[in-house]
DNA sequence: GATGAATGAGACTTCATTCAT
DNA sequence: TATGAATGAAGTCTCATTCAT
């Protein structure tokens, strides 16, 4: 494996762990194997370094989402899928999890909330508001449906990885059926 | 105002400005013109200054929530009721709500959530779990509800905040109505 | 002593020693034992230390030129001790030469000659200008006699000081007469 | 042009600008499009890089300076004549003029100035030598004469440059007869 | 000749905290 | 109660240089 990948792997695990602002440029060091040098020479500074290993997170999260999405699948069945794929990369990838977390509840990135609406989320954004048209979904905001259904994927997901409630199936349906009642016409 | 009460309000806004780890000492002597030796005459230390703020930010809110509650109202309508206090305390005192999205998303203390559903949560705890007992709520675990809960007032308070959404009551209402949704049996 | 002026006096030292460059934050630690949170405590950062011992030298070199001038001297005969002045301060002060020297040679500061040409040369540009005025110099622009006045002071006490050539008194009334030549009307 | 050649550009436009310490090789690499490994083919290290750069740049200057003295001028004449070789130097190449000066200025450098005095300047030695011998020249030490010389050909050259004075053929006279007029024998 | 990934010492600076006044 | 000078460990980052390709 190349020193870069290294130091990537090296910064998910640490800040997955320790969180963002605990994790210093000396622990990826000594974990990592490399110079400081080193990580300076493929990366610009401590935050290109943070702001790559999201970029690929997301991208390898977007495909994780959507798989399997076959066409014979109705609107309610696509959203069940959704949600389960999304849940099963978050407990696939508990580190992965973390720091997507970590990184968009830090409070200097959140500004960027509404740009990352926007290129992230588009397949959502476009999900939704077929949903929506299709006379399927409440007529709320987009925006506002996506980060409820986000949230409610996430709040679970952490139940779950802190061990506070145990996982079922049945536990699992119940909280899709919750998520997707909050937001289909009645 | 007393210093004590100079160090904490500066701390509070600092905080939600700035996050919990971008804030320093350094930077609360200076707002607070207090000097270093005040601050830790009245506080151990950093942690027990941001904890200290926090109990009393979480009693506030505890207060809050739970205002007009009149013996009248029937579940649903004090279900409403909360999610309205809830969202009216956070909107009111932005600073606060910052703050307390901040804490609870540190990841080193999140390690407390348990410890915290039972200490801060114990009357919301009550209220779900009279509503299963009722017949009104689905027979979710308790901890699931609460935190969804809690987690789509944030959401939603969040985006009106950083005016990602208009608000409007009707928008209200209709968020209010998919939180309920997503708990009340059909 | 204050910290404070340990620091101040060390760096003096080190820099006219070692140089502008060569001089780190680490040396001044050691040699002043002072901490290195005590050097930003009382400046903001490095160059601001730099600067602040530049100004407090620059004032000082500034009265010693005009030491002893009195009424009763005639133009060459201030000029003459103007002269002596400045070679005095400089040979009793090698570390401040050094210094003041490496100061102005150093290009990134070199840029503000235009400011401190009028900030610090004040009483120079008048005491040349007073001097075309009453015809005893030439017509030289004010600033370009200054130059040659303070290099040429410059280049023979880094002479004397660096022992390329053996003082005497004759030598120095030989180069002030050059001096004085170069600039006197014929 | 060779690589080499690309490296020796670079470094002078570099220092010239930047001046000695603000100039790190991976300034050079990056401006030069050099690899770094290249650097240290061509020389040992950063020190034999700008050796070598100064030791052609003392060569070309020797060679301006001298350039069209021609044996029927006289002394004085041939006084003018290097003056104006110089200065056309230096203001035909302003980086070099830089890079030169910031070389003779650094610190470490200039303890090698007895040195250079003989290696670099022995024409220079010999031409004030027979001014003395022939009466011409008051007797100053060589030393002192030339380093004056060179003191105000520089002063004025950067007064200049620096676009502190504007140059004219009349003002650069009279500097010359300045300059002459501190060692012609009265 | 040329490349550029890798090194690790050392640069400047900030941090939470202490203590004499 | 309040002050602020002093501490020194630890932070991020840059540096000149090496070496396998």
């Amino acid at each position: 494996m190349s020193k870069r990948q290294q130091i990537l792997d090296t910064t998910l695990e640490l800040i997955s762990e320790l969180g963002f602002y605990a994790t210093s440029i000396s622990d990826i060091i000594q974990k990592s194997n490399a110079a400081a040098g080193t990580i300076y020479h493929h990366f610009k500074n401590k935050e290109e370094l943070i702001d790559t290993l999201y970029n690929e997170l997301r991208e390898e999260m977007g495909k994780a989402i959507v798989a399997n999405i076959g066409q014979h699948l109705n609107y309610k069945e696509k959203f069940y899928l959704i949600w389960k794929n999304l849940f099963a990369f978050y407990i696939e990838n508990p580190t992965k999890f973390e720091f997507l977390e970590d990184y968009a509840n830090s409070p200097l990135i959140r500004k960027e909330i509404k740009e990352i609406n926007q290129r992230h989320y588009q397949l959502a954004i476009d999900f939704i508001e077929s949903g929506i048209q299709l006379g399927v979904l409440r007529n709320i905001p987009v925006k506002i449906i996506i980060n409820l259904f986000f949230g409610n994927v996430s709040t679970f997901t952490r139940m779950i990885l802190m061990e506070e409630i145990e996982f079922t199936n049945e536990l699992l349906e119940k909280v899709i059926q919750s998520s997707w009642d909050s937001v289909k016409i009645n």
